[in-house]
DNA sequence: TTGTAAAATGAATAACTATTCATTGATATT
DNA sequence: AATATCAATGAATAGTTATTCATTTTACAA
């Protein structure tokens, strides 16, 4: 709490009059972070895109949001299986999870999508690997280009197509 | 310290005689706790297998492993990013790998597997999926039967296959 | 049995940290 | 100007925890 006041050039006492603990100062930072980096991963998206072109634009957003934000990424990953999670954080987590699982549905019925696998299956998948790809990016310099992620894209294609 | 003495047993001060510092110690539990874990992975791998099976062995494995072992995963993936790891804990992760890539060079070789795709991406895109299947077991219920898990593997296998 | 070396002990130390609250400072009102 | 309300301060408090070391216990050889 010190090293917080320092950094916000106020008095420790000071933080006691916005926040009840600690605690509540990390659950309102957890939740304004999640929600700010959520946003990122829909930028630019467009339901008039084609689908592949949309999914993809999605999840180059998150790899990219993921090795930008490395340490929010991290923190967020941390909170989340710490004793301190309530319901509220795990309401939002599936309120955000909401545009991805339509956005796959939809391909579903484009018949674009294997509709045998259910959603948060395909979700799973590829998040999973794009998670990987970010950490590996930042934790061993898996070096990343134009090629590489085009691949990656179109391997978790192949995971999911009809 | 306390905690740890009193799980063994002994008291607080004993714990000095066999480690420097709580560091140190943490930092021997995790290297031992990184190679039995790492064992299970390739338990009952027999390369006279047909690969396709091989390879489900192993993520059957590391995903049953990861469910059953969940705290100490989440223990090691805490701590590998943290700032005490050292190139020690660095080359046994590669070490470790090794075998994995192995197999998959392999199943390159024997026109199974693309060749196009680097061996580390192919891993990657694997570990990721199954991590996310057993931690979304674990901390949201996510039910597991056996066709879900052949559907799984059978995903992954379209995101890899020549 | 006695003496000696090695191993184990846990109270004391020192350093750290979340939280409180009496005091000070700022702002608005009469 | 005087008063009242509200906000900010940071030293003091109370609790925790890694580490030390003088003392005790154990193991073993003579």
């Amino acid at each position: 709490m010190g090293k917080v006041a320092k950094q916000a050039n106020i008095a420790v006492g000071t933080i006691y009059l916005y926040f009840k603990h600690k605690e509540d100062l990390l659950n309102q930072f957890y939740l304004k972070l999640y929600q700010v980096n959520v946003d990122r991963f829909l930028e630019h998206y467009s339901p008039n895109d084609s689908f592949r072109e949309g999914l993809k634009l999605i999840w180059v957003n998150y790899l990219k949001h993921r090795i930008n934000h490395y340490k929010d990424s991290h923190f967020l990953e941390q909170y989340y299986k710490s004793p301190y999670v309530n319901d509220n954080h795990k309401r939002l987590a599936e309120q955000v999870k909401k545009p991805l699982h339509d956005i796959i549905q939809k391909g579903k019925e484009l018949g674009l999508v294997r509709s045998d696998l259910d959603n948060e299956m395909i979700f799973l998948g590829m998040l999973g690997f794009f998670r990987e790809l970010a950490d590996e990016y930042v934790g061993n310099c898996y070096i990343f280009n134009e090629d590489r992620i085009n691949k990656a894209f179109e391997m978790s294609w192949n995971m999911i197509k009809a």
